[in-house]
DNA sequence: GTGAAAGCGCTAACAG
DNA sequence: CTGTTAGCGCTTTCAC
């Protein structure tokens, strides 16, 4: 079943001219008079010709489409990326696809992913990408241009660009203990993708340089999404000695925290004070806005682009890693510390802190 | 420059084998004798051979894939759409691009979209398409098979799987009105797909059946957006006589209109009552949780595809327009109206107040 | 079972 | 300026 059924060769026959005299009127390169690119234009109008990428690409060897692999598409996150890489590449005049792996790559189809598709793309973009270990050897094997965007989870030849979790949380963290709060949780998010874990790396060094220890009982579990939120807020403000501020492995285990402490019927910031990381658009919309952390997305949209760009060109690459460092926005979710409790009894207070 | 230098040829050269046998070897397909099979599959394993799925896909015509175009990927709505297509195209083992235009069809980069990747997908999915009307005109007369996934802005030849908005709309507002709600207010979103005029009709409908005349001032503009709701339910609230409840364009804008409310002193639903469409996933999560409208999104991807699928086979079309309704959903933001304020005395109130 | 030839639709590269 | 030839990497014939 052809596509279309009409090719050049058609179009060429019907205008009675070579199919290559046909594709330089239609393709506009090279040489061809005005008498005989009129002609072809009307012939390749009357049958609706439509070249046929397909062969176009095979001839050129390139195919001038970057491919974006995520498995995921309604985060929020990975979203922002993509759309930010999107704009990239269509300012380099390169066309982009996505590819929705749903789920880890290296399980069912996805194993079969960067194979398959062999010969569609010049170059693969991953985004926070989960994958087996099979499945990053076999990548970084791989003779074709690949560029990881935001992979943490174990140390690869691949380039990587990626957002500064460390740092980030750092600040953030410092900022709360700056505020005053001593009592400050972390809410994990899943392993697998290694951020949740930097995070925490970050919320533990702000803690030790301020020589303070973390109490083990406000590090608590989650998965990233706002329902793990809420259970882990509703888990921490239940503590005999809730905390004061949460620190969220992202933006939405913030928002589900915050309805947990609305549960409480406390109030955020003037209770208890709560950070995000991500700085997704809900963020900046909720009552109160977050206060989050943000990774650079459009700058480190450019750089992976620039960087896959020139692996297909093949030049050698810039760097092997780009970090880029997050940037801690001051929102309304955070406040100083409450005065301390009345040491005799903390959770009365927490109970009924307003009718 | 070759996409990963090895190439059939190669493979077979190192077998020791014609080409033949070593795509034989490697498709499974044919008969291929295990001496060979094992030949084969070791050279191409020490050569890291990856097939060229252009030169296959080329060859036979089919490429397995099916294109899906999307114009903003930041829509929640469209997010929906995109990952329950994703489910059924796997489902029937064949691959799925998405194609972000950034922007409307038919402008910029867009107008060539339908050409230039002709040959690479088997069938194109339109999902919420925002297109100009030679866009249109051009995708009607295209030869490859397309389906057109909830668009509304006008007639077409093209199969279209639409959901049922008017019809949706009226459930809602006749559900406020059967609430007790006389002054129901209706956000408008962008015009441009069509959608939020459908809604509208459904909202003056509802009206229409209950003999009940709507205010004109109680008919605001959007263009579906959080911050577009928000500013629209001030200007409500703002009225002197402000509604008791706001059936939004879409949830965003509902979500918007809360927070007006609340700026306002009120309480959703005690005082305001609130209805969205769409059912993004922040409705469910917020509190009070979003009485709202959602499509059927999974049927809607089933018969997308269904339909797309038996078009590449060259079938005929089983419909040329499949609508689906949409399902009503009461959560925590609607409830009775409060008794009439002591003063005004609503004009609508004359002809039969509420049964 | 295996191989040789032909060709998918298009465009570089060279002739004319 | 235009036409002819060749070939991208693979698979579908059709012989052997």
């Amino acid at each position: 079943m052809k596509k279309s059924g009409v090719t050049l060769v058609d179009v060429a026959k019907l205008a009675g001219v070579s199919t290559m005299t046909a594709s330089r009127a239609l393709s506009g390169e090279g040489y061809a008079s005005e008498e005989m690119r009129t002609k072809v234009h009307a012939a390749a109008k009357e049958l609706g010709y439509v070249p046929n990428a397909l062969a176009r690409m095979m001839k050129g060897g390139k195919t001038n489409v970057i491919g974006v692999v995520v498995n995921d598409l309604s985060s929020a996150v990975i979203n922002a990326f993509v759309t930010a890489l999107s704009e990239e590449v269509r300012k380099i005049e390169m066309d982009m696809f996505i590819y929705n792996s749903l789920g880890d790559l290296g399980h069912g189809r996805g194993k079969r992913l960067s194979q398959m598709l062999h010969g569609l793309w010049d170059g693969l973009l991953f985004v926070l990408p989960r994958m087996t270990d099979d499945y990053l050897e076999q990548l970084e094997q791989s003779a074709s241009p690949i560029v990881l965007v935001n992979y943490f989870s174990r140390e690869t030849t691949l380039p990587v660009v990626r957002g500064d979790n460390v740092n980030g949380a750092h600040d953030a963290v410092s900022h709360l203990l700056d505020l005053g709060h001593r009592r400050i949780a972390f809410v994990r998010g899943m392993a697998y993708t290694g951020q949740s874990e930097l995070r925490e790396r970050g919320y533990r060094l702000a803690h030790e340089a301020a020589a303070l220890e973390v109490d083990p009982a406000l590090v608590v579990g989650g998965d990233f999404s706002e329902v793990a939120g809420l259970e882990a807020g509703r888990a921490l403000m239940d503590l005999p000695e809730p905390p004061t501020a949460i620190f969220a492995g992202n933006d939405s285990m913030a928002l589900g925290c915050i309805n947990a402490i609305r549960e409480k019927g406390l109030e955020v910031p003037k209770d208890v004070s709560v950070v995000g990381f991500d700085d997704i658009p809900a963020s900046a919309l909720v009552q109160p806005a977050l206060t989050t952390l943000r990774h650079p997305v459009e700058a480190m949209a450019h750089a992976a682009v620039q960087e896959l760009v020139r692996r297909i060109q093949g030049q050698p690459g810039r760097r092997h890693r780009i970090e880029f460092p997050s940037e801690f926005i001051v929102r309304a979710s955070t406040a100083a510390a409450p005065a301390p409790a009345p040491r005799a009894r903390p959770r009365a207070r927490g109970r009924r802190a307003q009718a």
